[in-house]
DNA sequence: GTCTATAAGTAGATAGAC
DNA sequence: GTCTATCTACTTATAGAC
């Protein structure tokens, strides 16, 4: 901690690393310290050195590994935001392909940190309220404001809350389940189908929120 | 098994009632033998006896809880497909509804088992075939071929299958998300609250499909 | 069919040598 | 900072008395 030594440096990131993909694979409960630095070729007891525990491991994840990693996510919407673009397409557009590339060109981190929010929502811990206050709810409050501004028409408040998470029900069932979806598919979850999806999901929140009044 | 004598039939269930409860509340991992046998008021070793194994009382959760209490809402889905009924309208706020109630006018079975449902998603075992097999590649078809129907024009195949993940998408958001749902509208998971929905969902459902080609 | 007792394994965590 | 060795607790499962 008070040393930048390389070495164990090293190590603690090498904790870090196995952890984060083995309890994104299988959850916290079904992961062991053993099988963590086992993976990681370090010692057993490197967990409790580096991270006084299992469980303040699973945390320190979350807070080192996947609220940074979502920042380029949360500027390209914090960004939206701000701009004078107001054109309901484009803005749709851009959050949805936001969430699934997580703003830049490669591979979404959303995506790839998908499997450790299902296992949150499925079993929420103290994790579930660092997600909930530092990612899921600023993103649906400025989600929300942004298909405010975009929208022409009078909105009810409630109604602008659907829609805002029928936006995110929809990408998050592409980031969950993308083992579901490649079987009803028949594709792979490549980047073609990608371009695709985007597609796909932005005419449909488009056509989904323009709507007159009921025939 | 060869007799219905009563007092051991209870005890069998009784062992269900508090397999099916826990296992939804934390998962398979985190709930144990002891908590289960304690629930139900029986021995510990209840368990292995009429269920061989934890892990067999699992599938059997599945396959005598699950599965057959899915039949109202699978009934209801194939009596659609076989009607003569073709308004879209019609279509979809019936199998909004078959969703979120089950078919029927109390509390929706597919509600009930949600957490089951998304334990399995996210942490997949033999229950994830036998989900996946019996209940979500049938309703998906059928709910295909229904959309299919109601839809005068043409659609290509991949944009219906794109219809019904999105119809099951948000449908399932609300089955698996009770906790986050109620935190952004700020209101209870109540009756009146799943009429509003199931009103939002049909109407949001109709006009994403009802779309004429892209601007 | 239900109990006691216990086996056999694995979990997370720690004290202390190096 | 990393290792060995071990502790304590808890897990599923089973053999056998009642």
């Amino acid at each position: 901690m008070e040393q930048s030594s390389s070495h164990s440096d090293r190590t603690r990131e090498k904790v870090l690393d196995a952890a984060e993909r083995l309890f994104a694979q299988k959850g916290f409960d079904a992961v062991s310290v053993r099988e963590i630095t086992g993976q990681a070729g370090v010692h057993l007891s490197a967990v409790n050195y580096y991270f006084e525990s299992k469980k303040n491991l699973y945390l320190e994840v979350f807070r080192a590994r996947v609220l940074p990693q979502s920042q380029p996510f949360q500027a390209t919407l914090k960004q939206l935001e701000q701009e004078e673009e107001i054109d309901l397409p484009v803005l749709i557009r851009t959050m949805v392909s936001a969430f699934l590339r997580g703003g830049t060109g490669r591979r979404s981190n959303m995506v790839r940190h998908g499997p450790l929010f299902f296992h949150e929502l499925a079993n929420p811990s103290e994790a579930f309220d660092l997600l909930m206050d530092e990612l899921f709810q600023p993103a649906h409050d400025r989600i929300k404001r942004i298909l405010a501004r975009g929208i022409k028409r009078e909105v009810e408040d409630e109604q602008l809350t659907f829609y805002t998470m029928a936006l995110m029900a929809l990408v998050r069932h592409y980031i969950h389940s993308q083992a579901v979806v490649q079987k009803v598919f028949e594709r792979d979850f490549d980047e073609r189908f990608l371009d695709q999806l985007i597609d796909y999901l932005s005419d449909f929140m488009l056509h989904g929120i323009n709507l007159e009044e009921k025939a």
